[in-house]
DNA sequence: ATTGGCACTCACCGGGTACGAGTGCCAGCC
DNA sequence: GGCTGGCACTCGTACCCGGTGAGTGCCAAT
């Protein structure tokens, strides 16, 4: 069947580009994978694929390269998966096992999964929103300001200092932290308004007014302006290849420390299945002539991922062996988190 | 006296190449600035200044360029001191203070760096050592797990999980915060273990294994281990123009993700004082084609400093504004943290 | 449908040349 | 003694130009 055989010679001009960087030519293709058909066939194969847009030519006298819509069809149809080696398995376990705390576990993800696939890595830190209470802390640091202190199963800790209207004395102080501990340890944040709403009522008359001034600052920290946030590690190994990128380097750094362009790259992930976005399919434009590989990583087997994570690189990129990576990666984190 | 002028002459290279990025010539040189003497004359005090190793030419038949030692003089001697405008000094005020907390300082006084000198903005958060306790907190996770969390004065939060040889209940380790807390809250980092050092045996007899484990946690955080951390900001600046690193740009931007490599560049700031290190006068070896401009910043008007800031950026960098920008934001961000 | 053949295109490479910025040196001048 | 104008020289850059070869598209034959 002819049009198998178009899509393994696609197949064959994805995997030789990636692997040369180069525009890769009926000739040499027709020989170094063994699709027994002469350079002629492949010729004619390539005109219908870039007639469909699946390739191009950079220039008259040139192979061809992939378009990016060649490269999705690469994904999705084309591309066998690709298992992580004995050693990369070994590093992604001993390398996220030493984590102390979740600022560790973090860094050292986004390291590893720069290090793992040579490309640029981004690590979401668990969204408070989908975190649950662990302990509030409420630390008087004089009689008109109070520390509120909050800290989440996932090892989030948020700070936040209040003015309060009137002084405080620390016995107050201390029931309301009682007060808040039991209503609120367990609690998702995502559910913590609902629980606030009716919380003044039920508490004891005298702590009404405190209750109220440090349940705002609480709900406004973790509601109204969650302080989503996002790391970033491996950009040298954009410029690896000078080439990847002809004159645009510059922007797609600048988008790389724009934390809201990377929240919005990781924030489209869904559970655990990894998401690929080439070339144009991204909706930011500087990073239109590069691929982003994410997915979401979840504490339970199931549910909300608490975070996202993924690697940013050029359009060239081997994908199988990316994808893999981040899979790995996303899974491992959220076991690591599971388990504190 | 010809000596005074050809320091001007070096003055002028160094300003000429600073703007233009191109090797400077004679003619040129006596044109645009009003030194009125011929261009033979130039020469002449350039074949001088060559001599002396102050300035190179890339290729015989091109003008002059400082070497590293040229750019020496002239931020030693040469340079007047250039005032920040009155737009930036307003930028430096309104951007730092809508901060909230640590995270957030932080992470805008890097930025802020990052767009003042249009370099790469480094800042390392407040050194734990060189912080107070501001109130350490114990949470029970399980009967043999806590967790224990510092906070400092200078806004940080540690944090580390304890596993416990014997189970636990509420009171104790109620008990336990308090006593730690009547006892270090106030103190230095710097002298805890000292303080710790007689503290288990003025302890309450059944708290003294606790504490002991718990002690040891927290020394090894701060103390031994302590967790110096550091972010950086506006890669992108580092290729505003390709040719400043001419092929190493890699190696640039992988010191720049080396924590350690980050902590030595900002280690040795004295003071508040701004230090300048020029090409070869880096001891990292990847950034010897780099300068570093670097400054401490300090709560107190005097004392040790609590951390450092600065930019790395290529020699020939505008040495008088950035300078100025290093030394106003790091006043400033010392001033925010001394309010808190 | 596949294949071998063939003419054609065009980027890349190497060599050769013209240009011009910049220098060093020297003799003359203040 | 220091400064200046003049002049020959160097050498990197830009440009041109023909040769080479990889790769293509098309066509006739199988």
């Amino acid at each position: 069947m002819q049009e198998d055989r178009r899509f393994d010679v696609l197949r064959a001009i994805v995997e030789d580009f990636v692997a040369t960087q180069e525009p890769v030519g009926s000739k040499a293709l027709a020989q170094r994978h063994g699709l027994g058909v002469s350079p002629a066939t492949v010729r004619n194969d390539m005109a219908v694929l870039e007639e469909e847009g699946y390739i191009t030519q950079p220039h008259t006298s040139a192979g061809r390269i992939p378009t990016d819509r060649g490269y999705r069809v690469f994904v999705d149809r084309l591309a066998q998966a690709k298992p992580l080696s004995a050693a990369e398995r070994r590093a992604i376990t001993t390398f996220l096992e030493g984590a102390v705390d979740l600022d560790d576990v973090v860094h050292r993800s986004v390291r590893l999964l720069a290090t793992l696939t040579h490309q640029v890595a981004v690590v979401q830190y668990p969204s408070l929103t989908r975190s649950r209470v662990r302990h509030l802390e409420l630390v008087v640091l004089d009689a008109r300001r109070l520390l509120v202190v909050l800290i989440t199963d996932t090892g989030r800790v948020e700070q936040r200092t209040v003015e309060l209207p009137s002084a405080v004395d620390e016995e107050s102080v201390g029931e309301l932290r009682a007060f808040l501990n039991t209503r609120l340890a367990g609690l998702h944040l995502a559910d913590a308004s609902a629980a606030a709403a009716d919380m003044p009522d039920t508490a004891p008359q005298q702590l009404r007014p405190l209750l109220s001034v440090v349940l705002a600052t609480v709900l406004e920290t973790v509601v109204e302006q969650p302080d989503e946030r996002v790391i970033v590690a491996g950009a040298s190994n954009l410029m690896r290849n000078p080439a990847d990128f002809p004159t645009t380097i510059g922007p797609v750094l600048d988008a790389l420390e724009e934390q809201v362009v990377l929240l919005r790259l990781l924030g489209e992930v869904s559970s655990d299945a990894v998401t690929v976005r080439i070339g144009g399919e991204n909706d930011v434009a500087p990073l239109q002539t590069a691929s982003v590989v994410a997915a979401g990583y979840t504490a339970l087997a199931a549910g909300q991922p608490l975070g996202g994570l993924g690697v940013v690189g050029p359009t060239r990129m081997d994908y199988p062996g990316t994808i893999a990576a981040v899979r790995a990666v996303a899974r491992y984190v959220g076991q690591v988190l599971g388990e504190s």
